[in-house]
DNA sequence: GCCAATTGAATTTTTTACAACTAAATTGCC
DNA sequence: GGCAATTTAGTTGTAAAAAATTCAATTGGC
């Protein structure tokens, strides 16, 4: 039997495989919800950080996402268009990019209540589990060799 | 204060969100690690079902995969040109398109192997945290509703 | 046998990731 | 103190991935 030699390239085990198919099938289901918003999920979590925060550079936002700017500027930029957000230049820093929610914005947070409702029957875990998972999530995050 | 009604739109009450950073944290690091097989992720999770099977059609695969015939297609037919594996239509039904790896594709397998033995510093978590974290995102899968 | 509904895959479009580039600010050397 | 080199911030362009749409073949009901 081959097996053995070839065990760790097997789909079934390995831990990356169910973490990008649960993601993105989480994400899917978020999908619907989004809609009623005009939101993608990458937009909606950049919201929750405005919501939280109200005026972040596009560095300070990148990390709290996990996002780089190459990735966030077209973001920003459809949701500037939406009415969601202010984009405007530090006039301490030229090369910082000042994002500052807008009234519009705000407004938005009370109708995205929906969402989390919606989701909540998606995962299916217990709060225990829900809270193991989380920590174990973390615990990869915050472990991991920077690049 | 505001802060108890807007709890469940705040990033740090998430679960979906370290979920998705981890995925495409891990994915990130899964690169170089690719690049040197010139392979992205997708196209090296579909070597390793047809490692497995040698011969599927875009159905089964895209099943096993979680992944649907509008991804699958292009992924397949990068795969094909790079000569791992060949596209055929079933003569039994035209619709089906059979997939089956070539000795080129097989051969990749060895080389493949450098690849989870480098991954391996990335996810640093104990063999039985690696085992709950399995579990649970296996449990999340079986447990969502169908789209 | 014909038409509607379903299934399977390809195509197109949108979104996201990444690399290369540009501009501004800071550092450091003379 | 002024200029070159480096660092930092963001944008633009390109490639990959995901979602939506389209098209073709088959199945099932009448």
């Amino acid at each position: 039997m081959e097996g053995q030699e070839f065990e760790c390239l097997k789909l079934k085990n390995q831990i990356c495989f169910p973490l990008y198919v649960c993601s993105k099938e989480i994400i899917r289901r978020y999908k619907p919800l989004l809609d009623r918003l005009d939101l993608t999920y990458t937009q909606y979590i950049t919201m929750m950080v405005l919501w939280e925060h109200t005026r972040m550079n596009v560095k300070e936002l990148g990390s709290c996402l996990y996002l780089d700017s190459g990735t966030l500027t077209p973001v920003l930029k459809k949701l500037e268009n939406k009415g969601y957000l202010k984009r405007s230049r530090s006039r301490e820093d030229e090369r910082n990019l000042i994002v500052t929610i807008t009234d519009k914005g705000r407004e938005l947070r009370t109708q995205a209540l929906e969402v989390p409702s919606g989701m909540a029957c998606v995962v299916h875990l217990s709060p225990e589990e829900a809270d193991t998972l989380y920590t174990l999530l973390y615990k990869i995050l915050d472990g991991m060799p920077s690049v």
